[in-house]
This record gives structure tokens, sequence and C-alpha cells, in this order.
DNA sequence: CTTACTCACTCGCATTCCGATATAACGATA
DNA sequence: TATCGTTATATCGGAATGCGAGTGAGTAAG
């Protein structure tokens, strides 16, 4: 893991949803905004506002390309975005990162549970 | 899990990391920083101004309660902070959140892992 | 006596959130 | 062909949040 992954680190709630929705597929925004929905079982929606934020900005540091419109695509006014491999490395920098943050919470949480038990 | 929960989630990096640090034992201010630096391994470290932001809203929702000065503490000045057990079981939510949100990104990255090994 | 650490907290600028709103093409159906 | 719901992109601006610099004060070490 490289240190230099670690200063867009931590990702906010809607910077994290928008990479991971993208992790498996180029999408444009709007199919975005759903896949975040689906993905967190309609718990958490992603405005408009928030969404086009994040991405301006995911662009500029090169964690996100656009690639345009897809020829032969059913809609034309679709703009497709895609995860870069350094998107990829912070997606999974951050995934780690949340990992370590879950088992001690677990451990944490558990002592009272024990306890209770 | 109860569905009023979900209100509170989800929780900045700042928040979390602040309920997570008081989920052991009551911590002061100054040392809710340095706990949240030690989780992290020196990765994210919180400003004052981030804490007591944080803090103050924390109370405010009732997810964090002052306790003030400890009686034959060896410091006087430090005042402590407790988790709520609502409080407690936010953070229960967001940590089973955050499980899902692990376990949806370590099954899209893992394609690519697959692919390379 | 100066540097470093502990401890509390405020201030204010910068950043981010995010719903309301605008615009318009698309698909179905009346 | 009109018009209605949906898909789609995007901006705007107020609200919320982040967060370092600074203030103040005491303790310890060198």
């Amino acid at each position: 893991m490289k240190d230099a992954l670690r200063e867009f680190l931590p990702l906010s709630p809607a910077t994290l949803h928008i990479l991971l929705s993208l992790a498996a597929e180029d999408l444009h925004g709007y199919g975005i905004m759903q896949e975040v929905t689906r993905q967190s079982e309609g718990q958490y929606k992603l405005g408009p506002g928030t969404l086009y934020d994040n991405l301006q900005k995911l662009i500029e540091k090169r964690l996100v390309q656009e690639v345009g419109h897809r020829p032969g695509d059913e809609d034309p006014r679709r703009r497709y975005y895609r995860l870069t491999s350094l998107g990829r490395s912070v997606l999974l920098a951050e995934t780690t990162r949340l990992e370590g943050v879950v088992r001690e919470a677990r451990a944490r949480l558990h002592v009272v549970k024990a306890r209770r038990a």
C-alpha cells in the first residue's frame, strides 16, 4: 500500500459510494445515483448537487475519468464515467482502512454485548 | 435494528472516529484526539475545530453526554465525555452499514485481483 | 528560559453537502 | 399530436461541516 494513497483518505460517504458504484462498470451520472440507492438499499440517496460536485473533484484528482458518449447507446444523452486505476487503488485503500475501523468497533462494542449475555 | 437510527447515518469520518474512541471508555477532549490518532495509526488526525464542533452536535443529538470532571483526577482541567446508549446503538448501526459497504467493495474489487493472480 | 507537551476552547475561512430548480430528450399512451 | 412520467445533465446558493491557526494556561525537561 503506497503512502501516496493515504492523502486521499478518508473518503466522505458520498465519495466512497460514487467510487464503489463505478468499481464494477462504467456508469453515467443518473446511473450512479440509481446504483448508489440500490447498493445501500434505499438508505442513502445521492442528490445531483452532491454527485456533480464530487464527480468534478474526482476527475480533477484523476480518480475518475469521463469517457463521454457511447456509440450506439440507447440514450445519446448519457455521459459515462470510469474509475481510473488510481481511483481503484484509492477505493481499495479506503476499504482496507474501513475494515480496520469495523474490526475496532466490533471489538469495543462486543465487550458490552458479552457482559450483557 | 430500529429505523430511527438510520436518520443519523451515514456518519462522517470525524464523527465515526469520535464515537469509536468513546466506545471503550470515557475520555476528555485531548484524549479523544490522541485516541483517534492512535486508532488510525496516525493516518487520521483530528483538529480541535473538528472535535469540538462534532462534540457539541453529538451532545445536542444525545449520542454523547458530558460527564464533567472526575474527582481525584490527576489533571483537574479534564472534562470527560461519555457515549450514551443511543450513541452506542448508532455506532453499531453504522458499523453494520459499513460492513455491507466493505463486502460490496471487496466483491467488486476482487474481480480484478482474481484476474491478476 | 526556552522548547515541548498537556489541556481547554474560539474564530473564521474553505470546503462540501445537497435540495430546488432549470432544461430537455425520451417513451408510452390517450 | 399532445401531454405525462421518466430519464438525463447540470447549476445555484444557502446550510452544514471541516479544520487549522490561534489563544491561554499549566507542567516538565533540557
